[in-house]
RNA sequence: GCGAGUGUGGCGGAACUGGCAGACGCACUAGACUUAGGAUCUAGCGCCUUGCGGCGUGCAGGUUCGAUUCCUGUCACUCGCACCA
């Protein structure tokens, strides 16, 4: 029996409860169903749900309760993402372990999922930070370091001093850290470093394959790669004995050099300055870019500086002697670090030749067209051009001549063509204490030496001081440091970083596959059955860091055989942001809406509702307050129509005959019909979830008017709207749908074991359609004809229609477009 | 600067292959029921116009019988990258 009210608190606990006893959406495998492997972005364990993951799970889900029903094995987890610097800030600041801290923001974050009533199979949860899964983080780096893929450089990294750690290049967003937002400066370091570069060619050319990704995903990942052909060449030092590469995309500009621009950082700079009278004054300027902030350094708006080094170098091509400056802005980690300076080629030089009086020579013309050096005001970078001044190339196209020029330093052997990449390899070490350590060992004899796989995992200490500034943590525990090498028994010492949490990150999906596995990350088959992720859910912020690297890691993964397919994420959902008031939710904007606070107001499926109905997923969602209210009363809505039919619902007659059905049961059935269609297509391949839910509206409206009907309403079309209306809410509102299900329907069943429904096209035939009627494109009368109704037919009815007849007037009608089923367009003039 | 995206009523959005612009919901207005309504139900709701009708999807063009949809240009906003040689 249904209760009179919808009590949404009552029958949402009620439900959560026998979900959890019964481990209602546990899944193994199972070979005689097709598998679909549904997931959205773990989370870091912050203390609390907020909005955005609301939407992220409510979408994940749908996509996992529908595909359940329409027959998948759907593997559907969750877990954390639980290593990382808030932990140990909250161990800094309020004296509270790490682990702890973070273990309770789990259970609170794992409660108020559980409260969303989320399908996952708990049994799979992982964390990030628990030794059995960092376990294998760390041999996954041991894989890395056997495959020459962790390899430790040094090199000048970037610094955060407030977080007192080493950040990615990818984490520097403006110059500034992604988390604290302090500004990054520049620091050498000897660091661990993973050779993502080596796998470049292959993450872009496979983005190809990622059919079921956005496109502004993959390009956002190839502008990264950012891939160019050019040509590497040198320039001799005669003065030095000595030369200096540099690397070009513009080789046909090779004649028109007029200077040489050094990176600050450049290591010929040091014997540049032996002997130099400008000696101090280079160091200097050396001094003073170096110590610039990258977003000093990098901003337009920055002046271009440099400062001859007195010393000259000669242009293969030309034999001409070309200075050699420094300069603040060639980097020093793109290409060669040094740059040929072509003032007519490129407006950098240009602006930089201008202000040191520097020469510049014309190369390249339009094609038809001199160019006077005396009447240019700025570089010429068009796409096309011919050369001049180029030697044994001029008159030659500017595309023709870049290859010849390369074919020439080949030829010649002073250069050669290169691929080069903007992508740098990715910095993996953190002198941080919650991370997974790096199982390596310093042996005074053997040197590095890998911790043996049987002792893995080096654990995390806990008699560590997280104070003492820019030495690691994990270096103040003495018990952790001192060890024995394991290949020769002397004492030793650990490495005292731990790995970047995107490292652990890029391979959790997998574990999920097999997550409780002792021996192994995880067991092939399992992984061969259910990966790859079909489809993966998540913030747009993802698009390049954690999908760049879980790719990279995959394809190396691939290498060593341990998984047997090339990409992770088969389709990609990117969600949009939820905001409130036109801008991000945020504490000092003060438009936060806590999902608990929803909860507590309307339940789980009323939050739900609205988050799917208020926008599509991949656009922005603006919160509304009043949006929730009516979401809530739509679930009301539902609640009445379906106790309002409890007679008929009774009375389980479970069919009828199309035959003798009246107007108004043929109306109901063809909309019943179409909406099945429309729900079941606009989830399966479009997510657009808020045009399923005003499907589903408008099915609601149609019962309401079926029971308003002038007629006995009749039970077996009634049950079959109702049972088919209850299944298709499900995915979205599964609460509500499940007490509705057992009390109207059956009460020994779920509706979460049913099936899809499907629909009828018969059902959906009309015997009549409306069309328009247009005179020269516009509107004039409609009329209902036959479905059937011929072109021909059509026409005659339009034509002799009286508003047609006097919009077309006097004018000669020239031509009648029929579109059956739709409009007649008259023509006249 | 480069790359990507978005512009539709008072608001969120719909219109899927070029074919009735504004589905569905919110807000609002009027009415019904009611002791009462912040419940529920019914009706209305792009703009201009007394009406006929006209105008309308950021703006300006173009293609087409017909354009929110395709093309060109342009403006605004958002996101990503940014002195990438």
């Amino acid at each position: 029996m249904l209760q009179e009210k919808y009590a949404p608190h009552e029958i949402e606990a009620k439900w959560q409860k026998y979900w959890e006893e019964h481990k209602t959406f546990k899944v193994e495998i199972d070979k005689n169903k097709p598998k679909s492997y549904v997931l959205e972005m773990f989370p870091y364990p912050s203390g609390n749900l907020h909005m955005g993951h609301v939407r992220n799970y409510s979408i994940g889900d749908v996509v996992a309760r529908f595909r359940t029903m329409k027959g998948f094995n759907v593997l559907h987890p969750m877990g954390w993402d639980s290593f990382g610097m808030p932990a140990e800030n909250a161990a800094i600041k309020h004296g509270i372990p790490p682990k702890k801290w973070t273990l309770e923001n789990i259970a609170n974050m794992t409660r108020q999922q559980k409260a969303l009533g989320l399908s996952y199979d708990w049994d799979r949860e992982v964390a990030t930070c628990k030794e059995d899964y960092y376990k294998w983080t760390q041999w996954f780096f041991e894989l890395f370091y056997k495959r020459g893929l962790a390899v430790k450089k040094k090199s000048a990294v970037n610094w955060c001093d407030t977080c007192n750690t080493v950040l990615a290049n990818e984490q520097v967003i403006d110059g500034k850290c992604w988390r604290c937002d302090h500004d990054v400066v520049k620091k050498d370091l000897s660091q661990w470093f993973f050779k993502i570069t080596d796998y470049a060619d292959e993450l872009l050319k496979d983005l190809d394959l990622l059919e079921g990704w956005p496109e502004r995903v993959k390009t956002m990942q190839r502008n990264w790669i950012g891939r160019s052909e050019g040509l590497e060449f040198t320039f001799e030092i005669p003065a030095l004995n000595d030369k200096v590469a540099v690397y070009t995309t513009r080789p046909d500009t090779a004649y028109g050099v007029t200077f040489m621009a050094l990176a600050a950082e450049h290591p010929l700079i040091e014997k540049i300055c032996e002997n130099n009278p400008k000696a101090e004054e280079i160091k200097a300027f050396c001094e003073r870019v170096r110590n610039q902030s990258d977003i000093e350094r990098t901003s337009s708006e920055s002046e271009k500086e440099g400062i001859y080094t007195g010393v000259d170098c000669v242009n293969p091509y030309t034999g001409r002697k070309v200075e050699i400056w420094v300069t603040n802005y060639v980097l020093y980690d793109y290409g060669t670090g040094a740059v040929m300076g072509v003032p007519t080629g490129d407006q950098r030089d240009w602006m930089f030749a201008d202000k040191y009086g520097i020469d510049k020579i014309v190369t390249i013309c339009p094609i038809g067209k001199e160019l006077k050096l005396e009447e240019m005001t700025c570089a010429y970078e068009e796409k096309e051009g011919m050369l001049v001044n180029s030697g044994e190339f001029t008159g030659m196209e500017m595309h023709a001549a870049m290859a010849a020029i390369m074919d020439k330093a080949e030829a010649e052997g002073f250069g050669k063509r290169r691929v080069n990449y903007r992508l740098r390899d990715w910095l993996i070490s953190r002198q941080r204490y919650w991370g997974a350590p790096i199982p390596i060992i310093y042996c005074p004899h053997c040197g590095e030496v890998l911790v043996p796989e049987e002792e893995l995992p080096v654990r995390l200490p806990e008699d560590v001081s997280f104070t003492a500034g820019a030495k690691s943590p994990l270096a103040t525990s003495e018990s952790f440091v001192h060890c024995k090498c394991p290949k020769c028994g002397a004492d030793a010492t650990r490495e005292t970083d731990t790995m970047d949490t995107f490292l652990c990150s890029s391979w959790y999906y997998l574990r999920y596959t097999d997550p409780k596995n002792a021996e192994k990350a995880f067991d092939k088959d399992a992984n061969m059955y259910w990966g790859p992720v079909d489809q993966y859910i998540g913030g747009i912020e993802h698009a390049i860091l954690h999908l760049l690297y879980s790719r990279f890691f995959l394809k190396v993964l691939r290498d060593a055989g341990l998984v047997d397919y090339d990409e992770p994420f088969s389709n990609l959902l990117t969600q949009g942001m939820v905001i409130k008031d036109g801008a991000k939710m945020s504490k000092s904007l003060g438009n936060v809406v806590s999902p608990e606070e929803i909860l507590e107001k309307y339940g789980a499926d009323t939050a739900r509702l609205f988050i799917l109905f208020a926008a599509p997923p991949e656009r922005e969602l603006e919160w509304s307050d009043q949006g929730v209210e009516g979401s809530f009363r739509f679930l009301n809505r539902i609640w009445r129509i379906v106790a309002n039919f409890m007679p008929q619902l009774e009375q389980k007659v479970t069919s009828y005959d199309a035959a003798t059905l009246t107007e108004a049961d043929k109306e109901l059935r063809r909309i019943l019909h179409s909406s099945i269609k429309k729900v079941t297509s606009d989830i399966e391949t479009r997510f657009n979830f808020n045009t399923a839910i005003s499907t589903m509206m408008e099915l609601v409206n149609a019962l309401y008017a079926y029971k308003d009907a002038k007629q006995e309403p009749n039970a077996g079309l009634v049950y079959e709207a109702i049972v088919d209306l209850i299944k298709m809410l499900s995915p979205f509102v599964p609460h509500i749908t499940e007490e509705l299900w057992r009390g109207a329907i059956d009460e020994n069943t779920s509706v979460h074991d049913q099936a899809w429904p499907e629909y009828s096209e018969e059902a959906m035939k009309v015997d009549n359609v409306e069309i328009v009627l247009q005179v020269n494109g516009k509107v004039r009368g409609r009329l209902t004809v036959p479905a059937a109704a011929t072109k021909e037919e059509l026409e005659q009815i339009a034509l002799a229609d009286a508003n047609v007849q006097a919009h077309i007037g006097g004018a000669t009608v020239r031509k009648v477009i029929c579109v059956p089923g739709r409009l007649v367009n008259i023509v006249a003039k």
